[in-house]
DNA sequence: CGCACCGTTGAGCAAGTTCAATCCAAGTGG
DNA sequence: CCACTTGGATTGAACTTGCTCAACGGTGCG
């Protein structure tokens, strides 16, 4: 469904619902924007690979994840990319700084998301102080999260990056320390500042040290205490 | 000034003076927070290397540079540092996410800075809604800057760091081309993830070149064309 | 089947680090 | 006032980590 139509079009299409959609219990409701009846999510979906939007295109959306992951991501004119960010359920991507995006967004794997309309959010945020809190709070835990990645990308090694972002994305997937990885080698190497080769072989020392177990590529089960001491603080 | 007392005591020194410093004119009113009445820093000042808040501490206090310079920075359990951020005059720092510092805060140079207490701040943003867009604005130019520098750590050589950088601090210090660096190569370098070394060899290499010209080490002439030529997007 | 993509592994290489020596300017104490 | 120390910066030489280039196996899909 939608992925050769346009948001815009979708949203168009599914005004008429939206009485329907925004009923109590029908999950669209909760977290951020809950207490802003106008804040009505039109569901979407994009494919495997698609781009969701792209650097410099002007910003008419936000996002909030449903099912699936995104990542966005910056690229310098030779090709060299830097993920910045992986977005699994319920996170909110695509709020930024003007008028225009200034990274890309695409989906991982199929993805489910929420569109909503960015000006009418920012609308609300001049006239509702919680809104413009919520929003507020929303952009300091993304800064804290893009911190501990300037860290991670300045100072640290290659295993213990790969430990730490492990232990992470374990914790963003509940943290049973089993779970598949939603992302391929090249999408983690662009994420830590490594190569895919780096990461292969990191994930191979890993093993051999027995901070984890693989199975068919993507599906690991981490030993969550070794990985831990592996990163050391 | 101050630099013996706390910024405690200097607040409850100077509550006295507030409506002469709350005069239009005086200076403490522009920038962020300038239509908010009660909202209104206090002066003070820090020595050479002095810390101003420490990774850790509860967060009373947010912070305007008046004069000089401060670095924010994480440190990992084994000395490894990343500085996080630097604030040259105007800029505002020590906002964070929940109650507590996750970074460390020091003057680079002697600084004078205008304190102002935490709570009053948020509790102004729950109730208008112009100073929590002030505040969403300001984290989301801040978060921008942090996923500049992600790009710069993972995905740049040292020699394009090191250009970025040059060309960054120009622009903050006017666009002149010529200024003197108000930090060290140790800060440079664990700003740009590389070592003192590298960042004293680059500047040899980039000198070499004719991007640059140094005199007593922290002075520098940029020939900016041909730095941007490095840094190529 | 054949192709494309993903992941792994090996061998050699290069960028940047580590260790060490030296220089210089600015204190500091006799 | 000068010897001595201290901290910042530069440079050289050896080393290490992670990168590049290359080959190969597995899996899914047209």
């Amino acid at each position: 469904m939608g992925t050769k139509s346009t948001p815009r079009s979708a949203l168009a299409a599914a005004r008429s619902r939206a009485l329907l959609r925004s009923l109590p219990g029908s999950g669209h409701r909760t977290g951020l924007f809950a207490n802003c009846p106008d804040l009505i999510g039109t569901p979407f979906s994009y494919a495997r690979e698609e781009e969701i939007y792209g650097e410099g295109e002007e910003a008419e959306f936000v996002y909030r994840v449903v099912e699936g992951a995104v990542r966005t991501h910056k690229v310098l004119s030779d090709g060299r990319r830097q993920i910045t960010g992986f977005h699994l359920a319920d996170s909110l991507f695509g709020f930024e700084q003007g008028d225009v995006h200034w990274h890309t967004a695409e989906a991982l794997s199929d993805t489910r998301v929420l569109i909503f309309q960015r000006r009418p959010i920012e609308r609300a945020a001049t006239r509702s102080a919680e809104v413009a809190c919520q929003l507020w709070s929303m952009a300091t835990a993304n800064l804290r999260d893009a911190q501990d990645l300037t860290l991670l990308l300045g100072r640290r090694s290659a295993q213990e990056r790969l430990a730490a972002f492990l232990i992470e994305v374990d914790g963003r997937f509940g943290g049973t320390g089993t779970f598949a990885l939603p992302m391929t080698r090249r999408d983690i190497a662009d994420y830590l500042g490594l190569t895919i080769e780096t990461v292969s072989r990191t994930f191979s020392q890993l093993e051999e040290d027995g901070a984890l177990r693989r199975a068919n590529g993507r599906q690991v089960t981490l030993h969550r205490a070794r990985l831990r001491h592996v990163v050391e603080d």
